[in-house]
DNA sequence: AATGAATGAGGGTTCATTCAT
DNA sequence: GATGAATGAACCCTCATTCAT
């Protein structure tokens, strides 16, 4: 990729994500496109449509996800590594709601967010596994149910007032369900 | 009101209804005044935007939710009730993705729903307070959180298949997170 | 007329003149009905559109101009007596865009307002007779020219801030432009 | 501005100045694409609203007259310079009722307009100056009260039968309302 | 590769007028 | 006579996407 190229993708980018976090979820191309200081044509030739755009600005987040969760899998403590890892997960999809939708989403329109999807999902499960020998975490929760809870909780918080009291006080309802059964 | 009016009000709600059990939730009101068989005008006489229609399709189903919440408030066991209320209010925010929303925002436009949604947290506090009282419920749940974290599961249940499957096992999830911590 | 249909037409137009002079000309009949506690179909049938509205509400003021070119025209001075009146007639106008409408008009709805804007050229040609015999108005200016004079002061008026200090100006400016060539 | 944006804004412009000659001053944005053979889109690009079409339509009229003005303002005989601006005026306003608007709008909502109406003021004010100090003028009119005077006459004119035996009769009665009294 | 003007389907909403009640 | 619900043409404007420059 030419270098011009790489910085205006960039730039779209982190214009987008900027939309995003000021509360505008309509993804608006043209708007982005004039505030990345770019033609249209531009961000269509990086993102053929909305929805590309979405799972790219998701790409990255996804990263820290994975990276957090492979993280948390090499800690000593696989509960403890589990809770931390949710508790992120909250965050980043408090954070942007686009990205919530990709990871609660069961069809990818781009091969790469399955991958990523998968790799979390497959460090996510490694946490489980070892979390459920210890006889922390009940037993009929897999890692893809995780990801869909997380953002179930996600829309719960943010129909509150989306302030990190409900995040934390919903966030611990979920923790303590996922528990064995009494 | 007038017979035609009744009649034409109901088509409306119905053609509504269907639509959004087809899946499209873009509520145009000129395509339901299409389907209904009336005019525009009529639609928006009755309905001046999307979101009183939403409102008063939900009114009829939040009436049930009141009707169930008050039935499980008398009866004698208020853990049970309250889990049989959960399930109840799953359930209908499963069938109505409309009915959700509604279940779940804050700010409603039209002063009868606002009154139903003070009903329902009414009952369900009533509710709450009993199952407190015997120990079997953690503290720091009110009613808006329980309404809140029922359309966050439905969302999480929502993003699976929506089989009963899910439903269960994220209802059952929900259900021992909100026990006092051990 | 019926004792309530009678009230009922009185109703519409005393709420016709509020909101004109309330600066909305868009006369909107739904509106006026609602405002007059009537239904639309009443004002339908005393009056069969906007222009037939326009022209019952020209028909009182009218009749003051009508009046009042009478009275000048029977003073002693009929210079002043024609002052007197173009000076009523723009504040009439001034008053009621509507009214100036009617006023200014050459093709008119309804017979009675061609009889009453013939009445008031009747009184106001003797008026312009008299003045021209003693020499203080010019000879080519009639009273269907006066009549669309004013209206185009009151335009001019209008277009200004609408305060009398132009008022006062651009009617001197017209009584001025009347004398005869020096 | 690139060629094909240039030529269908000037096709937007020339099909809105044939719907005003034509007598259809309501300038509906939707109409005037079809005819000009471009998509609303392209109409609303170039001109946001009906205003600033109206006000686009005026600029080049307004050219003119500011012309018109220095050239008048340039000439021996102010007062000779002053009617034949005055008649100019007139003309034009009588050929255009959007420009007629534009004229004696006293809210611009285009800088360019406000400027030009400035440049016209401010050509009109020296010629009224100058005929002042002859004595020709009386002292209490000012430029920006001749352009409403002339769209008031305009307006006076157009309810006539708009032919030129009006326009010269009345415009008459103008320059002669401006001499100082008597 | 970048630009941004153009497109036009598509959704929104109003309101003069009719007509069933 | 009165009512006001219903009508639907008509207008508004936006924005995802294309394509000439």
């Amino acid at each position: 990729m030419r270098a011009d190229a790489a910085r205006n993708r960039a730039r779209v980018l982190r214009v987008a994500r900027e939309q995003l976090a000021a509360g505008d979820d309509s993804l608006q191309l043209n708007t982005i496109a004039r505030l990345a200081g770019v033609g249209v044509g531009t961000v269509y030739r990086h993102f053929p449509n909305r929805h590309a755009l979405l799972e790219a600005l998701s790409a990255e987040r996804f990263q820290q996800l994975v990276d957090e969760a492979r993280a948390a899998a090499a800690a000593e403590d696989a509960l403890a590594g589990l809770h931390r890892m949710l508790r992120f997960s909250l965050a980043r999809a408090l954070d942007d709601p686009g990205f919530a939708a990709v990871l609660e989403s069961s069809g990818d329109s781009e091969a790469r967010t399955s991958v990523m999807k998968a790799e979390l999902d497959g460090a996510v499960t490694e946490l489980l596994d070892r979390a459920r020998r210890s006889g922390a975490i009940r037993g009929d929760i897999e890692a893809d149910d995780l990801r869909r809870l997380i953002c179930g909780i996600q829309h719960a918080v943010r129909s509150g007032d989306g302030t990190s009291r409900y995040a934390e006080l919903y966030l611990d309802v979920l923790i303590e369900g996922l528990r064995p059964a009494r």
